[in-house]
DNA sequence: CCGCGGAGTGTCAGATACTGCCATGATGAT
DNA sequence: ATCATCATGGCAGTATCTGACACTCCGCGG
């Protein structure tokens, strides 16, 4: 047995195996998608380019939208998770959107994945609608609970850290629908989402 | 011919027709789902109970989905254009923060058909994502123009009323999520959302 | 390096969601 | 009451997705 990483799942080779195939298959299927329009490509074309079977495909991508959700998912969950790790702050506003931010800073080198998922996605706006309220549901659960938290309030009983969560997905979201027309005014944005979250930068921002 | 209505649409006897059978066929699906689950449903089951055939079904609802998406997107169309004739107010964000009130004020009444709807969409998450997506994406993009039209500033060049317009559209949905678990929160959340989106209450609120 | 066992794969049959097409039937308009 | 028009139903066909079963492959342990 290898020498079990304490927090990292172990991973086989079996595993390994199975990673791969999927960003290949994935892939494949966006750059399908991006070319002829998701509507206008069948399993079956994915299974012909990918070499495998069209059922194989299914035992990877239950269904033909998977294709679409996996990437955004992704990133969603990595997001949820850096939110859960953190740790009390006595303004936690800025600390979770600085998180947030992170996000956008780590993300110019995957410029090219990015923009193939863009154009794969333009021929399916139901999902990229799924899309949207999944990722909005899921970082607003997690940013209510860190609120919830930070305030030693009850989740329950006070709706004020399910309001500033939701007020801060909602900036989130016309960040991103801002980059997605052009990523010049990434530092315009920022400072009116700033603004209007009551994030006062740091000196060390720019 | 019958007198033309100035505004309205001028509603023939077919139109008057299809739009009931519309709702007619619209609440046996819901009925349905809110009984065993959407997809537990076939197109063939709701065609049986409604004395039709699937292939009239298809008529009316493009796809199953739409069972479930009409009601919500009626909601939101509706909210649309009441934000579409905002006419000029010197503090915009309370002006449509009001407008979108009114839609929970008028509500009430309407609960047995929104618990019916909620019921339908326990089976589905993928459309409720794709509802939220979708509402969220029309009421900020109604939102957005609006306050750049009060503030002046160009919509494409100045991000300003896209992030107000997310936040509020942020804060909104936080409302629902909490009207979805208990009604008695109402007052509450209003008033948390009133100060995290800076409008205060007029003297004639309660 | 080799065999073993578990995991991956393909084929087939079938259910469900949808889409044109065309003949027929029903109903609003006059 | 009649007509024109729209609605409907049946049918054939495609695409998505699922279960079952046999077989192949390949990572793993020796």
């Amino acid at each position: 047995m290898p020498t079990s990483d304490e927090s990292a799942t172990v991973l086989t080779g079996w595993d390994r195996r199975r990673t791969l195939r999927l960003t290949e298959y994935e892939h494949i299927a966006l750059t399908l998608f991006a070319e002829r329009g998701f509507r206008e490509v069948t399993i079956d074309d994915i299974a012909d380019v990918a070499g495998v079977s069209a059922r194989t495909l299914f035992r990877y991508f239950p269904t033909k939208d998977d294709f679409l959700l996996g990437r955004p998912r992704r990133s969603a969950e990595r997001l949820v998770v850096h939110i859960a790790a953190l740790g009390p702050s006595d303004s936690p506003e800025r600390a979770a959107w600085e998180v947030i931010l992170q996000g956008y800073d780590a993300d110019p080198p995957d410029a090219k994945s990015l923009n193939l998922w863009r154009a794969a996605a333009a021929g399916a706006p139901e999902v990229v609608a799924r899309v949207t309220g999944e990722r909005l549901m899921l970082v607003y659960i997690a940013l209510a609970a860190y609120f919830a938290r930070c305030l030693g309030v009850d989740l329950d009983s006070d709706p004020t850290p399910r309001v500033m969560a939701g007020s801060m997905v909602g900036v989130e979201l016309a960040l991103i629908e801002t980059l997605g027309r052009s990523t010049a005014e990434f530092p315009e944005i920022v400072e009116a989402a700033n603004r209007a979250l009551h994030v006062r930068p740091r000196r060390s921002d720019r």
